[in-house]
RNA sequence: GCAGACGUCGCUUAGCCUGGUAGAGCGCCGGAUUUGAAAUCCGGUGUCCUUGUGACUCGGGAGUUCAAAUCUCUCCGUCUGCGCCA
């Protein structure tokens, strides 16, 4: 959510950025007005409310003072202001209420150099890392190697919960929890916080951080108590200090945090998403940073160059992309995605995603930090280190042997009691 | 799950019974004093707006009242005890 001064002040900044990603004008005029209508609804009530004080304060001494009369005479006086309070009162919460629902769902502020383009095919390219192996034979889809291997049983796991859901076995569950222990050791060793956090959020922190459609495409609901679970750790570890005022020496605020997300994936279908690419559940290893304003853009090539040198650590080949305007979303300044190389599909796929939020979601949760002139807003950023799901397939695709079975990057055996390849399940 | 206690400004707390301008201490910021520091003293330190002798703010919401931190209802959370439990 974008702060309210940015309306009043700076709508030209609001428009020049609607006119970049091609979106009307009309939702800002809007907020404009309902801000003008409650401010001017909102003065009226006070003023109301000022007399109400006034003649309360009279009430008071001339009880005081016994003068029961006095008291009774201008009790009549105000009796019906109650009632033109109460009225201006609930137009005033009703242009506010709206407002702000309206406020929430204009996008953040894109970053200067974020390339113009209406989908992810004007994405552009960023980095190269890494080199395609050549593997000599014709290269295995991932869902080929996960069934001949017997790593990933999809018909029991669509059995007893539904599609998309899967039992995972053997060496590649090993593996998974190697890379689990290995993301976390990685940012650990960076200066990052180890955190596990609440599998499930209340809708008030929820609506801080995300944008309001993924409600509906994105999130499981715990029906009987109202709770969400979570999409992504970025989630919980943005939300955690809601409501707070930081003092400004614990900034930077470094996490990395490791947890199981649940995404709905409502609409996603095909049989290119066979496997373990598009799932309800997986795990993922997320850094976040919560920062000064000046600093973030500075965090936000540290927290690249975190997922870069881990990724670099794995032996993968990856390419960097910069996301366009139409490829945003709501509440990202700038994304980077590291895209890994899949021999069996023969292309590029999202496996990380780097923000730089600016305050968008801190404005919503309400979290500043204090400076000597006032409480000012902080900056949240977040990324991928390891999604496991799909880190799993970029291993299993670039590393596969003639045989089907799958070398394990070397950075990963110290987790694996030093175990060089992944061995068919028996 | 049951019973009780509690939730007040960044932190600690007073005020609640008996409705009438939310007070104190600590921390922080500024100033005075000092060679410098400590100590001391003075002022400031929640949110909003049309900056006023302004409005709002005491976990959230609703109600009673001219007036609610205070009374009533309700929801949430914390602590203690009991129960259950990996």
């Amino acid at each position: 959510m974008l702060d309210i001064s940015m309306f009043r002040e700076h709508s030209d900044v609001i428009r020049a950025d609607h006119d970049r990603r091609g979106l009307t004008h009309e939702s800002i005029d809007e907020v404009i007005r309902l801000d003008e209508e409650w401010r001017s609804t909102r003065y009226n009530a006070d003023q109301l409310r000022k007399a109400r004080n006034e003649a309360a304060r009279s009430i008071a001494e001339a009880k005081k003072s016994g003068d029961s009369s006095a008291a009774d005479a201008i009790l009549a006086e105000v009796a019906d202001i109650g009632a033109q309070i109460d009225k201006l009162a609930e137009h005033s919460d009703e242009c506010l209420e709206q407002r702000d629902a309206l406020r929430m769902r204009i996008p953040n502020i894109l970053h200067a150099e974020v390339p113009i383009g209406e989908d992810d095919q004007k994405n552009t390219l960023h980095s190269m890392h890494g080199e395609k192996v050549e593997l000599g034979f014709e290269p295995r889809n991932h869902n080929d190697l996960i069934e001949m291997n017997g790593w990933v049983d999809q018909a029991r796991g669509a059995k007893v919960a539904g599609s998309r859901f899967y039992f995972m076995q053997g060496d590649l569950a090993r593996l998974e929890m190697a890379l689990q222990q290995y993301g976390a050791d990685f940012l650990r060793g960076r200066g990052y916080t180890l955190v596990q956090p609440p599998l499930m959020m209340n809708r008030d922190a929820y609506e801080g951080v995300t944008d309001l459609a993924d409600f509906e495409t994105v999130m499981y609901g715990i029906e009987p108590d109202n709770y969400y679970l979570i999409a992504t750790s970025e989630h919980p570890l943005t939300a955690m200090r809601m409501d707070e005022i930081i003092e400004p020496s614990e900034l930077p605020i470094r996490l990395v945090g490791v947890s199981v997300c649940f995404r709905r994936e409502v609409g996603a279908h095909g049989l290119s998403d066979r496997g373990i690419w598009r799932v309800h559940q997986f795990t993922k290893v997320e850094q976040i940073v919560i920062c000064h304003p000046d600093d973030s853009w500075g965090h936000h090539e540290e927290l690249l160059g975190n997922a870069v040198d881990l990724w670099d650590s794995l032996g993968l080949h990856y390419r960097v992309v910069n996301i366009c305007t139409g490829d945003m979303g709501t509440v990202a300044a700038r994304k980077y995605d590291l895209e890994a190389w899949l021999p069996g599909v023969g292309d590029y796929k999202e496996v990380v995603s780097c923000s730089n939020c600016t305050d968008y979601q801190a404005n919503r949760l309400r979290m500043r930090y204090r400076t000597t002139e006032g409480n000012e807003t902080v900056h949240t950023l977040n990324s991928t280190a390891i999604a496991t799901s799909r880190a799993l397939v970029a291993i299993l695709e670039q590393n596969q042997m003639k045989d089907g079975r799958v070398g394990v990057p070397e950075a990963l055996r110290p987790y694996m009691d030093g175990q060089e390849t992944l061995e068919p399940l028996h």
